[in-house]
DNA sequence: CGTAATATTGAACCGAATCAACTACCGTGG
DNA sequence: CCACGGTAGTTGATTCGGTTCAATATTACG
């Protein structure tokens, strides 16, 4: 979005902490490699993942000066550091910032209604239909002709999905290891899962 | 925001329908008075309520060009009509725009908190709380020297707030029975609940 | 006052959490 | 290269919170 020459950019390993919920929002960023993780804990030590983001996704935007929440890397992730003045005062930038928010609002619908009304299975192969562009969306291309399988690379712990899905890591293998069995997935690795077929995945969301 | 001479405003009858999901998004709106509910529904026909509007939010901005979620009045409601075109150009309004975005999100944050992570209980004495401008936040009064009763008025159905909070009818109207069994609030009419000890209510929701 | 809609309460059930054991994987160093 | 230890993931048995289904009570309203 800015001229590379005049911005930063700072890179973060997998797992670490990019800004700690009730800090002083002092820095904005914009992700340019990767994804980051946002999460609020409750006093007990309960976590919720509450948003993930990626390239063009915009980091650590606040209302009240301070961050509404936790921020934290997955993966190799680089950052571009933007300057709060410089979008005050550009009109063009406000709009690209604006339809940033949007975009975000609109996920966190979708991920109130998984959150409030669907099932452990149905959360699982939700999330997994996050790593299928254009499927299980509006104007889905439907099934590819010939083969509809894909590899999909999660990038994150069983805790980690668990906790953006308001899960146990129990359940979530559970439920990993029920679809491997009815042959809809199979996990290469740990973090690398083949859908046998896209399109009976998108019929486990709950969407249809 | 707006002056009134120039803008429209139009009234909602309490559960009117404001706009439906899917619908080209060619209105925006300011609350003036009342509350707007917006919602989701599943193939299945389980609903989540995904957000609630109040005077000052805006109701209808959309990404895509579609509404993505439904719209309904809560009790009788007057809403702005917006001109899209006049924010665009106008870079004042449109910080004003991204503020309110930023809003939501926050709250839609602890919303995901909410559904991903609290008990029924919890997530009762949560939504009570909502109706309790500075307390249960950062910067918390703290107990009213004296008496720290309160009367809610809900204005939503239990199946309102059934589908608000992820739960059942039957689950929220036995969560505020057991409340009223130990003196933490008393209903004094099925949308008017009188909070005992509004610290006590706090106590309750899970974020200390 | 009578009726329909809304809310409450009870009993049985079920899905996900919890607790506990086991297994696979990964990196390190002998 | 393999043995070792630690971490992450899986699987099983049990428990528990919330749903479901059903009946009753209450409220709103003509």
């Amino acid at each position: 979005m800015r001229s590379a020459a005049t911005t930063r950019v700072q890179s973060f390993a997998n797992h670490e902490t990019v800004f700690h919920e009730d800090d002083a929002a002092d820095r904005m960023f914009e992700v340019v490699e990767g994804s980051v993780m946002l999460f609020r804990l409750l006093a007990d030590g309960r976590r919720q993942v509450v948003d993930i983001l990626s390239a063009g996704d915009l980091v650590g935007i606040s209302l009240t000066g301070l961050y509404d929440c936790s921020a934290e890397a997955i993966g190799e992730t680089r950052l571009r550091i933007l300057d709060r003045r410089q979008i005050d005062g550009d009109a063009e930038l406000q709009l690209h910032v604006n339809r940033c928010l949007m975009s975000r609002i609109e996920t966190l619908h979708s991920h109130a209604v998984l959150l409030g009304r669907k099932s452990a299975a149905e959360r699982v192969a939700s999330f997994l239909m996050r790593f299928v562009p254009g499927r299980g969306v509006v104007g889905c291309a439907g099934p590819a002709e010939g083969d509809d399988s894909r590899v999909v690379v999660l990038r994150m712990t069983r805790q980690e999905i668990a906790d953006y899905l308001g899960l146990t890591i129990e359940t979530v293998s559970r439920v990993l290891s029920d679809m491997k069995r009815r042959g809809v997935i199979s996990i290469e690795k740990n973090d690398h899962i083949r859908l046998a077929s896209i399109c009976r995945v998108c019929k486990l969301t709950g969407i249809h």
